[in-house]
DNA sequence: TAGTCTAGAGAACGAACGTTCTCCACGGAA
DNA sequence: TTCCGTGGAGAACGTTCGTTCTCTAGACTA
């Protein structure tokens, strides 16, 4: 069948889903200013008169691709981590939770596809030039943060806002040495976050300690 | 007097210096891809032969520009270490020299023109395409593990490279997290990282027995 | 002074980019 | 069938970039 279905009205949402499929894929992998329209078009199968129809301009289907890549990263977070700790039917330390997101960072380090944080890495090539990406990345940090600070808020911690604030530096630091020191290490980069982040929570006991 | 001086042969220091100087202040302010050849002449007051004389191609300059940023900035940060921990005459303890480290990140964040880290920028910009950018990159933070687990291996930590790897996550998501939270943030960024390394510092090392 | 070399200023070139426009094939309505 | 609107393929446009080439002014040598 083909892919111009029952489309209500405009852009169908599959050929917007297609671009920002193609869009995350090649600009995550490449950067973005060393991917053309041009080469967009053709890895997403659509016209460049659709393209610029879904997208008026590159800069608009940039802010949209970290929008929504921002959107499925938290989500992909919180999903593996209540999967993590809800295995025993009761509530989990918070602890637990907040040293699964680490986990998922390890996972997430193994991929083959990663390259670091999609948002640090769009800042330092556009930030200076692009108020909607230097916005979006401020929004997708300050979500992080207050997605750690909720896993945080049920603990015993004095200052759990505090605590997510360095927890977020661990996580920002783990992502960026991981995606820079290559393959081989990063599998050891998530482990040292998550040690140190066990050490910050004063869950010391329960650290594997490879 | 003019800038042709006693040049021994080929492209006199003054020309490299000053062609350096300007890619620093341009590349770290707006991005690498953003600055043209040609905007880059007119900064440093060179003509485009001798542009091209001294550095063949953008690249070239490119990498000779983060070379000189990572011997200055890693000689800057070990100055204010030892300048900080040396006052007393009697040597100080490796923990105070290891949170010196964090003490400089804050004025350095106060700076007007801090911009983050020139290299997660770099690599974030062109660590897919530049094989050169992406191994100076990694040389960089290399280097900085290795300072810090030399201001580690004093102290009766067990384990100083494990501390130094922790503390290095801590520094670049420090960086990090105060470039893209902008200005009024960043000295709060700064403090959160110090009180995280303090405890990294502190907690396992008065861990009875590892 | 005549000749030669160097270097500056900037025009020029080829490629690539983001964006728009042209042309044509196709499908539904009358 | 004829008309019309939609959309695909890709040519075209204007700009920008990295790099090279041309022209010329000046300094040094014999």
């Amino acid at each position: 069948m083909t892919a111009h279905g029952n489309a209500p009205e405009g852009v169908p949402d599959d050929v917007r889903t297609r671009i920002l499929d193609a869009a995350e894929r090649l600009f995550y992998e490449r950067g973005i200013q060393a991917v053309g329209m041009d080469e967009l078009r053709t890895a997403a199968g659509v016209s460049l008169k659709r393209l610029y129809g879904t997208f008026p301009a590159k800069h608009d289907l940039v802010e949209a691709y970290l929008r929504r890549r921002d959107a499925r990263w938290r989500a992909d977070l919180a999903a593996y981590v209540d999967a993590a700790t809800e295995a025993g039917g009761a509530v989990a330390a918070p602890a637990d939770r907040l040293l699964a997101v680490f986990d998922w960072l390890g996972s997430w380090f193994a991929a083959q596809d990663f390259r670091g944080c999609a948002f640090i890495n769009a800042y330092g090539e556009l930030g200076a030039t692009s108020e909607g990406v230097a916005r979006v990345t401020r929004d997708h940090k300050q979500a992080l943060r207050a997605y750690l600070a909720d896993l945080a808020r049920p603990s015993n911690h004095p200052d759990p806002a505090a605590l997510a604030s360095q927890l977020a530096l661990l996580v920002d630091g783990a992502i960026t040495a991981a995606a820079i020191s290559g393959e081989p290490a990063s599998a050891h980069t998530a482990r040292t976050a998550r040690t140190a982040a066990a050490a910050l929570i004063g869950a010391i006991a329960t650290t594997p300690n490879i």
